[in-house]
DNA sequence: CCTATTCTTGCACGTTTCTGCATGTATGGT
DNA sequence: ACCATACATGCAGAAACGTGCAAGAATAGG
């Protein structure tokens, strides 16, 4: 039995079923219950199930459809992201952009975190659906769906009429030279609206950005208040990144 | 059975009985009556339930609403979804509201239908994002997380700015005195500014809506080109609506 | 081809969480 | 005022959980 046939088995009965009883499919399948629960785990940490006690339900098919065909679920990814989510103040109102690192940080976001969340990414949105406590705002707009966010004149003027204290953003390329970049125009355009609407703006970027460069440029570094990233500290890029005065906060 | 389901069970019983009754629920799924109790009391410190002596009641019609919504996937929703979806001509604009029904419809488009849809719901336009011919348009707003859609004063006003060919519309409630009826007011005012924006509006309503109402008007009779239904075509209520000049079509 | 390393898996252990019962108290109806 | 029922609390057994550990499998490097 390999763990990719465990993992898709428990899928499908999320998805006929509508829940995993963790003791019943160890029996079935003849396997322990710890590999049980180690795979939904592990489903949970990837935002594919929801952990509960005893077993594990399915979340939003939306949500699912997404973070399966992304891979949410790199290591990198995670570490960014939880340390991006430790930023996040009680209370405090953050503009979340879209991508995978931050659909993460929406997934490191503890449940009953009492906050209010800006995004123009519907499936972040959908991802904090279940977070009582969290406030939502939708930035509406042309849904572009290569990257299955609202851009475009509508997002980036609604994006003028709200404000936050911290927004995370994450690119696509971050380069001592060429700054922080991202592969489309309106999305870029849309960050810059972004970024201007948050006291304070971290740029979230796994090891494989750093270094690298796309097309179009989304800010320069003096806009923005710090980077996160889980690169070795210690790398010649990130070494340049600090001696422009950037501030580097290491996920590890 | 899993704690997670004993609480569905519970929403799902307020929502379609409005009340619970501890001692009942106990008898039914052969669980003590203190579980039960804990249950209630965890649901009411969520929100979800108020606690009375005895059991407990429906907080508001909404999360009522949502909670029924959630529980019931029936055959009803799916045929109303493709009549809905047969109305939508290539080429055209079309605005999605929120709601099962509605999200029923985008999973009946054929993939690769060439249209443009504006929608207020984020998981319907994260349903359509692998619809390579579809032009999507999100109006954003404050997230409801009851009924998951964009709704209150920035969505109404984003609304303003579109138009469309053809409104799908779904609602809570139809019934030949009160009207189309929905549980939440911010709903109702986000269901008019959609359809007012439409050339055509229809309503979906699957046969259990049919004859009920809820608390706040969507819109009158009037203003609606039609009603969409597997409800019986002779049932006294469909019959009803007929005589009021409405058309029926049935989805069967 | 062999060895070293990493990864996976199941087991054992201590800890936490859940659930049903028992007790005493509060509530509502008669 | 009385009684039946519902309730909260404490408790104990059971179930589920997380973690550390060791044996085996898979992988990488020589």
């Amino acid at each position: 039995m390999l763990a990719a046939e465990r993992r898709d088995h428990l899928l499908g009965l999320l998805a006929r079923e509508g829940k995993v009883v963790a003791k019943d499919v160890a029996a079935d399948l003849g396997i322990s219950e710890d590999s049980v629960r180690r795979d939904l785990r592990d489903l949970a940490a990837e935002g594919l199930c929801q952990r509960v006690y005893g077993g594990a339900l399915p979340v939003s098919p939306a949500v699912v459809d997404y973070a399966a065909r992304q891979s949410v679920a790199q290591d990198g990814k995670r570490k960014v992201a939880s340390a991006a989510a430790a930023l996040v103040r009680p209370g405090g109102t953050l503009i979340l952009d879209g991508g995978t690192t931050a659909l993460a940080v929406a997934h490191a976001l503890p449940r009953d975190l009492a906050c209010t969340v800006i995004t123009h990414s519907p499936t972040i949105a959908a991802a904090l659906l279940d977070h009582p406590q969290a406030e939502l705002f939708l930035l509406g707009g042309r849904i572009f769906k290569h990257s299955a966010v609202a851009c475009g004149a509508a997002a980036v003027e609604a994006a003028q009429n709200v404000s936050a204290d911290l927004c995370l953003l994450g690119v696509t390329g971050v380069h001592p030279e060429a700054g922080l970049t991202t592969g489309d125009a309106e999305e870029a355009a849309m960050k810059r609206a972004l970024a201007a609407r948050a006291a304070d703006t971290y740029v979230l970027a796994s090891s494989e950005k750093i270094g690298t460069a796309s097309r179009f440029r989304v800010l320069p570094w003096e806009k923005i208040s710090g980077l996160i990233t889980d690169a070795d500290p210690h790398d010649a890029v990130v070494e340049q990144l600090k001696a422009l005065g950037l501030e580097v906060l290491s996920a590890n």
